[in-house]
DNA sequence: GCTGTGTAGTGTAACGTTTCACTACCGGGA
DNA sequence: TCCCGGTAGTGAAACGTTACACTACACAGC
């Protein structure tokens, strides 16, 4: 009501009570009694009492607040966490800072600096290498990985592994026994457990025919082109994510390829914009929301007080079939045993 | 290097001098001799000194923290901002705290009562209409709108009247004569802008044969799904933002209608996706980057004491001419001058 | 009657910073 | 000599909250 600020002080004038009681009350501390908590309550809600933060921050070193650092919010697969992880937070009364890092590290290290002069309560970190970004050891209080896990942190992420296993058995399903790899940066773990979990799963039958890294934003290297050009008897490419996917088909279509024609493509992540594209894109799909949910819970068992663990959740993902992955007839199937690279030359032209 | 915590009373400790003459080297205020604040800025320096801003925050009142409220960062408009609003406002020192309201008027006061909380310095808002959140008034502080204008504030946003008219010019140019209007939500101001832009721009060369509101995040609804079946004479359709486009013209390739073979549309804001949907988005491309920077840098004027004038900021935007709309041939464009549904349901089927 | 235990509540010292009011000293002008 | 103004610096009181160490009282058990 007042334009000044109510302070605890206010109210145990009002109640007629010291302002430890007040406290107490307020924080749901045992030591009171019935009428005397009911008392406060009730002068905290008529005078509009807002707990000032910053001096609650000052005393007990806590400050309800969590960081969210991001490698890079124009990839639509963070905006997603990021929605998932303020709702969460916010239900639980804590803010989120956010900081994106646009790819750079010293974009990633300036905003630890920061979050760590504002003292946040914990960090939800999504890596973005296996760099350590500098005063990070500094920071003393939780830290929750999110999509990319690092030795020693506890994780929480899709099972890239069974990602990649079910794009291995679609493939197989569908008949193509070489494939080429457009995978994500080799440095990121996320990105290899995804590769990893595709090759691992029918070592024998599906034969990698090359490998390219790039990087998640889906900007292709000449290296990539020149694979996409070439390709060297894949007649699957099989991308790290949907970006990836995206710039390969448009590329594709710009060498005159067709796909899923003459090559069928995969993606990753099932973004907005995966049926968006022609053809439409053959993808996995990831609970972004369950997973920035749970990083969440995560970060609020470990502040209040669980020891850490180092431990990984993983999320289960599912295969969403779409129109870029082209079923092989058996002649074709054939066909790819062969040496490879003169036989596709041929066909593809 | 001590893993304890370095204070202003350990440096002037260390200094040998009072923690009065310590804060005023820091806080770069005079009365101080040359020698004197050399030797406090090595010490800090060498304690490795990070000031305490709960600390700070509890005696001048102030954070160096902003809040961020936006509607929607599923919306690809929103991240590019965000993450421009979040680089300038680091570059000043600021801390970024998101509220994304996920288009519910309870997630936005629920965002602001946390951010008040906080007492973050100053709030970057993207309202979500009209409706005044709960408890906003009781916020002292400098808010800087983003994209929405409203009555009474400061706003930095694209000039959509502009836009509408490139749209105008642009349709004519190709011929175009009779439209429909998908337009963003009533209530939304930028919405209202960039249609009377177009609305305004040649009033009697261009008619407008019908209007449906759809909501920003280009979900149809079966108005909207009934205007683009029938269309009554509509060549073009001109939608409020790129999602909108988007999902209108899968809307019609479902209903089996060629664009822009048999009607052409237009988006706004030029998203990263526009032109990986067939036909490419012939669209408005706004400057995100620069609208999220300078909103910082007003806020900051304001935030420095600069008085409230209710100024709008507006930033030129461009065309984006791609292939969603189809230049008309003159007996097309004839056609389009008759009694419009008749004529136009044969043409279509 | 004494001790022990539990409940309800108080007083006050912090937390780390800024800021107000003040002192000490020096050099110059009258 | 005295006074004045400026520079360099100090001491201590806040800011609003929490938490520690207390007190006061009631009631039960022996």
């Amino acid at each position: 009501m007042a334009d000044t600020v109510v302070t605890v002080r206010d109210i145990a004038a009002r109640v007629g009570v010291s302002v430890t009681t007040v406290s107490n009350v307020l924080n749901g501390r045992p030591n009171v009694g019935r009428e005397t908590r009911a008392a406060v309550l009730r002068a905290a809600r008529e005078l509009g009492y807002r707990p000032n933060r910053a001096a609650q921050a000052m005393r007990t070193g806590r400050t309800r607040a969590l960081g969210l650092v991001l490698p890079d919010l124009t990839n639509p697969f963070f905006p997603e966490l990021a929605q998932a992880v303020e709702h969460t937070a916010r239900r639980a009364g804590l803010l989120v800072c956010l900081i994106d890092s646009q790819g750079t590290v010293e974009g990633e290290a300036d905003g630890f600096a920061l979050l760590m002069q504002h003292a946040v309560d914990g960090i939800i970190w999504c890596p973005l290498g296996p760099r350590q970004p500098r005063h990070l050891r500094e920071f003393r209080g939780p830290i929750v990985l999110v999509d990319r896990p690092r030795p020693g942190y506890d994780v929480v992420q899709s099972d890239y592994a069974m990602g990649g296993r079910l794009l291995a058995d679609h493939a197989l399903a569908m008949g193509h026994g070489v494939v080429g790899l457009l995978s994500g940066p080799e440095q990121i773990e996320s990105a290899r457990q995804r590769r990893d979990g595709f090759t691992g799963a029918h070592p024998r039958a599906l034969r990698v025919a090359w490998e390219v890294h790039v990087g998640f934003d889906g900007v292709l290297t000449p290296a990539a082109v020149d694979a996409l050009t070439h390709r060297r008897g894949a007649t699957l490419i099989v991308c790290g994510n949907d970006l990836i996917a995206i710039s390969a088909i448009r590329c594709l279509t710009g060498l005159g390829v067709a796909v899923p024609g003459e090559v069928s493509v995969t993606g990753f992540d099932n973004i907005r914009w995966t049926d968006l594209v022609t053809p439409r894109l053959t993808t996995i799909a990831q609970p972004l929301g369950p997973i920035g949910a749970k990083a969440v819970e995560v970060m609020r068992e470990r502040m209040s007080g669980a020891p850490h663990v180092g431990r990984r959740t993983l999320f289960d993902v599912a295969l969403v079939e779409r129109d870029s992955v082209r079923r092989l007839a058996r002649r074709e199937r054939r066909s790819v045993r062969g040496p490879g690279r003169a036989r596709l030359h041929r066909e593809t032209t």
